[in-house]
DNA sequence: TAAATACTCCCCAATAATAGCGGGGCGACG
DNA sequence: CGTCGCCCCGCTATTATTGGGGAGTATTTA
């Protein structure tokens, strides 16, 4: 089963080669992994053509392509007949793909990590809706594991992408971010933990400096980014 | 198949259920999926212990959990054997959840959404170790694929955990966010966009009212849980 | 083509944030 | 029993951020 292969992948030029050969399994044109990340750090492998990938980035297609965009904000795997394609950018640049030898059919599934991180496992294909419809019905369950799978494989090949910071904050720590990232101001966080502002303002800084924040914001960015606190 | 229970699914109720079916169907002690938010909202469902549930809330084990802690950092679905139960926290919590009946083998599978959304689907068992290992074997793969799908009804039957405000920012909004939450100051972030920084708080306060946000922290943390910026 | 949205710029007064300094008490770990 | 981390409080000072106005152009969308 194309699982084990996934399992056993022991390198990181093996996924694509893994990709290629999901590729030839399931019979389609394209399966594509990619992270998803504004600041610069992007990393795919799969089978589009080069040209198109250099393109895209290029382009910054990223912060138009409807699939990255709807899958953002999106809790499950989706169609890409689902998505907006309305906008006057989004078309264009479907018309862009379509030339570049992407299909006209999708289906991405989103996978998140515990510091935002976003990646996109996606199936693309050229075919008319019925034949995508009976491909779907009989792969959704199997792709979905091998999406999933094939991270936690990209992840093990790319250890920096899950850093794991271990940074701590102390209980006290965590509320005051946590407070502060709701939005209370420092004089309502000082209120609600019942403490005094130059004491909050202690752990503020505490805070900032283990997370190596540059301010308050950067603070709580961080914080959530590293799931030290939830709101 | 026990998928098909899932997708054929129509009511809130029968998620219990279903918890329940599930618990017989693997022949396990429990099925148990919760959400996790320290913002009061605490939804979950499964087969625990009612009086363990409630124990758990008032003693605010949320934060002791490594269970909860520890998917919260990571990526993919965990063994609890894995977890960190070194703390003297964890210990006194691990040996409060066996005296309510939890049993000592635990996997649970860390589900994510666009806007922070954080879910758990956890299998617990009481059995050695050679038991568990065996069950896990054979059942990981499906066990990772009713997480999600779990997951996916609970979703439709409380559409305000997925509310999808809906809420875009413009394209300037978003640098602006982004940069602020990467820890540059105003002044920096005009810099770099290259516009005043008047301007750049126009941009600021239409992000900050766009997102319903207080202030400037609140607003990039919300941006960040509603996926609309990457860092 | 009209309306909506996005982008750009400006002033001002009040508030928040940062960076230092100092103090004391508690509990855990070795 | 000493060290370390956490918790709590005080002070001063400068600088940055905030939130309330208003106003014009350009682009996209309906």
């Amino acid at each position: 089963m194309i699982l084990e292969a996934l399992e056993q992948a022991s390198e990181l030029t093996q996924l694509q080669e893994i990709s290629e050969n999901l590729r030839d399994y399931f019979n389609v044109d394209h399966i594509v992994y990619h992270w998803v990340s504004s600041a610069g750090e992007q990393y795919g492998c799969g089978t589009y053509d080069p040209a198109w990938v250099q393109r895209y980035v290029e382009r910054d297609y990223l912060r138009v392509d409807p699939v990255v965009q709807g899958c953002y904000q999106r809790f499950t795997p989706v169609d890409w007949k689902k998505l907006n394609w309305t906008s006057k950018a989004a078309r264009g640049f479907l018309a862009d793909a379509l030339e570049h030898g992407i299909g006209n059919q999708g289906f991405s599934v989103p996978i998140r990590g515990p510091s935002g991180q976003f990646a996109l496992f996606t199936v693309n294909h050229r075919c008319d809706d019925e034949a995508w419809f009976a491909f779907m019905e009989t792969n959704r369950r199997e792709l979905i594991l091998v999406a999933h799978y094939f991270n936690q494989k990209a992840l093990e090949f790319e250890p920096d992408r899950a850093p794991e910071s271990a940074t701590q904050l102390s209980p006290r720590e965590v509320d005051a971010m946590t407070f502060l990232a709701m939005g209370y101001s420092r004089a309502q966080v000082a209120d609600t933990l019942s403490i005094s502002e130059h004491t909050l303002r202690v752990y503020i800084e505490a805070a900032r400096h283990k997370l190596g924040a540059a301010n308050t914001t950067h603070a709580v960015a961080r914080a959530l980014q590293h799931g030290l606190i939830v709101i």
